[in-house]
DNA sequence: TGTTGACTTCTAGTTAACTCTAGGTTGTAT
DNA sequence: ATACAACCTAGAGTTAACTAGAAGTCAACA
């Protein structure tokens, strides 16, 4: 099943704008009918649900558009694909431990506020 | 003590140009001497560090501002400010999970595929 | 047939949080 | 006395990630 712009940025939460954006910057590109009409694949789906994923946890658009490249010429670049995930998931641990730190501190502070009110 | 701009900025690890804009921001507003010059005290030093651990937790300016502003009114004004952070702490603490949740994700993706290699 | 409504491209505008430039003044060291 | 660094203001420029506007094409429906 195919999907036009607007009912894929329905399916996936995302603007029409942000889509095209994001084509732009090669993130996602979608085959394009004979009209030049952009149509998304299922398989966009869930590409863009881990696009999704890789934003949510702080990854910036440059870098994910190396990975999208890398996806992009196939199998072969598996390594390297997985050698971005990897870094990616130790500054994502890094950033984990230092939030919760600052949760601490936080609540220390809040603490010792109400504790005097 | 006080401190000129270049020495605060050299304490805090913020640039001149930050520190300003802070100021334009009303987040920390210094003392002047008879030139104009600014000058920041030790107490600056503690309000900063706590600024940016604000900042470090995602509060946005603005909401800093909205915070410095009661700050600056005095002590009747703790009850409001426990309530921005007692806010702040709830939205952090579902950003730290969510965090984690992702992080989960990426890291089966990688094992997934690790495992396949 | 005509008028929506969704699509197209290209380009400009927005927001946050800085970051820097220009042009000028002040403080300190030789 | 003369450099030279550090300070001042006002305003412009930067970057990321959208977001929107203008002008036009195209398919479907009353």
């Amino acid at each position: 099943m195919n999907y036009s712009i607007g009912n894929f940025a329905a399916i996936t939460n995302l603007s029409v704008y942000t889509l095209r954006y994001y084509e732009n910057e090669e993130l996602i590109v979608p085959g394009r009918k004979a009209n030049g009409q952009r149509y998304y694949s299922e398989a966009d789906i869930s590409w863009i649900q881990f696009i999704k994923r890789l934003k949510a946890t702080g990854m910036p658009i440059k870098e994910i558009q190396k990975y999208a490249k890398l996806r992009s010429q196939g199998d072969l670049t598996m390594p390297q694909r997985m050698e971005i995930l990897v870094k990616h998931r130790a500054i994502l641990q890094a950033r984990i431990t230092d939030l919760q730190e600052n949760f601490t501190k936080l609540d220390e502070k809040i603490n010792y506020y109400k504790s005097k009110m």
